[in-house]
DNA sequence: GTTAGCATGTAAGGAGTTACATGATTTT
DNA sequence: AAAATCATGTAACTCCTTACATGCTAAC
């Protein structure tokens, strides 16, 4: 299960449940979510909106632009979810399986926790957290080989990822401690140490992209 | 420049520049060097190492095997690097230009720091800093869309990845300020705090891969 | 009047994966 | 004798990107 560019499908779907957008815009959204570096192309995102109208999880209406615009700007298609598609949305982030913990898929499933019931947060969390584990694990066993022992460069390397994942491992038992003491959505800040000096939160809302 | 699997081509290279090797060994190697997760498949090994015989940049030599063993390994193919892949792998890791602060490129250009020169290895360094401040700049200024202001979930996963784009930044500037200190090989243990409590270097030398 | 941003798409290709196909050697 | 690991490859397929092709609208 989960065949396809399923983490894409999920992300849109999940963006039309909280309101109708046309490509454009969804492509931004999409970039801000998830889009760490990489950005995604149109040449990715219509063809997957193209399915998922085949499939009848979304409907496409053609907006004929209100409000001081005398001119149809062109297409501008608005896409929206179908109730076929909120069934498909809802289903898909039920699904706690290994899928969902994989780099391509968890922080698409993460961003939409708010749709997900706590029970299959925790397991999705607890998932991803055992295949990190399992990587620090061969990671750190091939720690011996050649390069590696021999390169102070290489070593570093090693020992920069291993930190980092490691990281990611106290983030997430961290996630599951709070979901568990039932305080479900992420505390936006810890009540634990004031060693947080004023986060500069000086988004100037610049032109965006 | 720098087209094709530019990345999988340098390391193997790199590798080979260390001492002759055979497929199945080359992969593990990658492996550990740059397999974070992701494991490579010999689907794209063997036609990276056919392009590069192609290309004259490594030369194959059928290992008759010695040693107690009476009949050859089927094929055990060992590939050294030639001449002109010395030449080749020289060239490539004293580039740095763009493409090697790129994600991709940026880790195997690290693992062979010590073949590249003091110089281009601060301006990799550099650039690659330069890259993942840009990419704070894009996510800071992206913050307000309408998910990420409303939902506490999606607003955690961009903290969580800015945080980590700035450990990397930060990271990065230490290396780079080590360069310039003249100490070119990465300090194993900064002789600031003595917070490591002994590094667990227990690799047990368990079966690898 | 031209640049920048909005808006929708297609074609070609790159970089990789999985699954298949084959067989030798070593360990249990 | 079975299972694991060593060893080499190919074919099909997937997901994604770049580059192309088109045209409107707003701002400088």
């Amino acid at each position: 299960m989960a065949r396809r560019g399923a983490a894409l499908e999920l992300a849109v779907l999940g963006l039309l449940s909280d309101a109708p957008m046309h490509g454009y815009e969804l492509r931004k959204q999409v970039n801000a979510l998830l889009g760490w570096g990489r950005v995604l192309s149109y040449g990715t995102l219509y063809p997957c909106l193209k399915t998922l109208l085949r499939q009848g999880l979304i409907a496409e209406d053609v907006a004929p632009v209100g409000l001081g615009a005398p001119r149809a700007r062109r297409g501008r298609i608005v896409y929206r979810l179908s109730e076929l598609g909120r069934g498909a949305f809802a289903q898909r982030t039920a699904d706690a399986g290994p899928a969902a913990w994989e780099d391509e898929n968890f922080g698409i499933h993460f961003a939409f926790f708010s749709s997900t019931d706590a029970a299959t947060r925790v397991r999705i969390l607890e998932g991803r957290r055992s295949r990190l584990e399992e990587r620090l694990h061969t990671a750190r066993s091939t720690g011996t080989r050649a390069r590696l022992r021999a390169d102070a460069y290489a070593r570093e390397l090693h020992r920069h990822g291993l930190e980092s994942v490691e990281r990611e491992v106290r983030w997430l038992s961290d996630l599951v401690d709070a979901e568990r003491a039932g305080l479900s959505p992420p505390p936006d800040r810890r009540p634990s140490s004031g060693s947080d000096p004023a986060v500069p939160t000086t988004t100037a809302a610049g032109p965006d992209q």
